[in-house]
RNA sequence: GCUCCCUUCGUCUAGAGGCCUAGGACACGGCCCUCUCAAGGCUGUAACACGGGUUCGAAUCCCGUAGGGAGCGCCA
């Protein structure tokens, strides 16, 4: 357990960075900070059309935004670079050249409207769609006659019949496959550059991963890579397949299901250790229930509990680590994330009281003096203490000044009202709302001038 | 269609044949605390998908069924 980890994020630049792909990212991060191991960042943009500058640098700059530090990556270099795969086709060549002077790759001539048919034909016999191995036995005329007319090859992976792929899943355990329910896949493009299951198993080979976390959609593929590891004669990392993050219904998390990236919930107002806490829960379980910081969490993580089944995000469990991450805020930061920026004494007030930023604005408002409109039953509550119960409260406000346990005092006395009948209808009066942050700083912010104006305002009516 | 994967409270999960009249957390309800809300303390409701085996004994092993998902791409 304690051999260390090399472990990697590998996204494609092609959208803004996914829940489930934070998920195995932090997995991963938490493995290799875990074992004293490194965790490495590499950008997966072979898909051309796709992949965008912006989006790498907002990937970047969400994985910091999480605190998700990596030791090797395209910013910060490493003995395995480069770490982008478009800057890597020299590698990628090399090991092409590889491949087809040992017979394990083949030119392949077929075009992608003939591959569309043959698929087509296949499903409709009720068999899988799979290469048919058209250019796998072409002669070396036939090749050179095809290279000559111009038409550009992919490459292709032979694989091997009759054979059988076994691996030890990390979460899935034994899995074996029969190598005559894979087609041959290409490796190269027509483009020259390579495929996922190519440079994304290579990559990580040569960048000494030694864990490879992802999501169980790859798990079928896995042997697929395996087949071209074992060909290059590459080392094969372990691999972890967890369970798909899934929306509340159970499908999988699309934008139907509201905010699904990293970004989006940030920009609500999320914090990064709201977010860590609870996909460090989805489809894993650590030692401890309480709120974990990063830097604690590698302790607790355990890979030997990651789960297969399908986990789903719940936003009320997000919002309950959201508070417990609020409650651990200095009141500088709760300042910062509340946005105004100003006062350190509204930032501490309103903690308990707000989840997200935007809970903040009624309260801001109530302290400007913009108070919601009453309800039925905050203005029986007022009708109750009567107009003369305030205009003893503006009267004594004016020796108390902001201070609640001195104008309380001086209201009970001479009132008699004491506990919830002597705050409540302050507390209305005051901020139009039968609830909210505790009364004594809200009124010391509000100040006396303006709690005096608001105490008068009731003791007009009859 | 074929191959593979998955299935414990509403949700995240613990559970690796007896420790399970199934435990914890979130959510929900009640009580306490309290000027209110939040927090906190106590407490309650709530689950082994179904059907067969195996076994003295099964949530745990085997086989089926159902439901869900993935893969079979010049996407990753």
């Amino acid at each position: 357990m304690t051999t260390p980890a090399v472990t990697r994020f590998a996204p494609s630049p092609t959208g803004a960075v996914h829940l489930g792909n934070a998920r195995t990212a932090l997995f991963s991060y938490l493995w290799a900070r875990k074992t004293g191991g490194r965790f490495i960042l590499r950008i997966e943009d072979t898909d051309v059309e796709r992949s965008q500058h912006r989006y790498r640098d907002e990937l970047i700059a969400e994985l910091q935004w999480l605190h998700l530090t990596w030791d090797e990556g395209p910013d910060v270099g490493g003995p395995a670079g480069p770490y982008v795969q478009s800057e890597r086709g020299a590698i990628y060549a090399a090991l092409f050249e590889q491949l087809e002077a040992q017979g394990d790759a083949y030119p392949c001539y077929c075009r992608p409207e003939d591959l569309e048919i043959a698929r087509k034909l296949q499903r409709m016999a009720g068999r899988p769609p799979r290469y048919p191995g058209t250019c796998r036995a072409l002669s070396t005329a036939a090749r050179r006659e095809r290279a000559a007319s111009g038409l550009r090859p992919t490459l292709r992976f032979a694989v091997p019949s009759d054979r059988v792929v076994e691996f030890a899943d990390l979460v899935h355990g034994p899995q074996r496959l029969q190598t005559n329910d894979i087609g041959d896949f290409i490796v190269r493009r027509e483009d020259g550059t390579a495929s996922f299951f190519f440079c994304n198993a290579v990559d990580d080979a040569l960048m000494g991963v030694t864990h490879v976390l992802r999501g169980d959609d790859h798990l079928a593929n896995t042997p697929r890579q395996l087949l071209v590891l074992d060909a290059l004669g590459l080392r094969r990392p372990d691999y972890g397949h967890v369970g798909l993050l899934v929306g509340a219904d159970g499908a999988p998390l699309s934008k139907r299901h509201g905010s699904t990236s990293v970004q989006e919930f940030r920009q609500r107002g999320f914090l990064a250790a709201a977010l860590l806490n609870h996909l460090v829960r989805l489809g894993h379980t650590g030692d401890v229930d309480r709120w974990l910081d990063l830097p604690e969490m590698p302790v607790h993580f355990r890979p030997e509990h990651l789960g297969k089944a399908p986990a789903r995000f719940d936003e009320a469990q997000l919002l309950h680590w959201q508070k417990e991450t609020i409650a651990r805020l200095s009141p500088t930061e709760v300042g910062t994330w509340l946005g105004a920026g100003g006062d350190p004494r509204v930032a501490e007030l309103l903690r308990h009281n707000v989840v997200l930023p935007k809970d903040a604005a009624p309260w801001l408002a109530v302290l400007r003096g913009d108070l919601p409109p009453l309800g039925e039953q905050e203005r029986r509550i007022l009708a109750d203490a009567g107009s003369g119960f305030f205009a003893t409260a503006a009267a004594a406000i004016t020796e108390s000044g902001a201070d609640l346990p001195r104008l309380a005092k001086l209201v009970s006395a001479r009132t008699g009202r004491r506990g919830a009948a002597l705050y409540l209808p302050l507390r209305l009066a005051l901020t139009g709302c039968a609830h909210g942050p505790e009364l004594a700083p809200l009124l010391a912010l509000i100040g006396a001038d303006a709690a005096r104006r608001r105490l008068e305002s009731h003791a007009q009516d009859p």
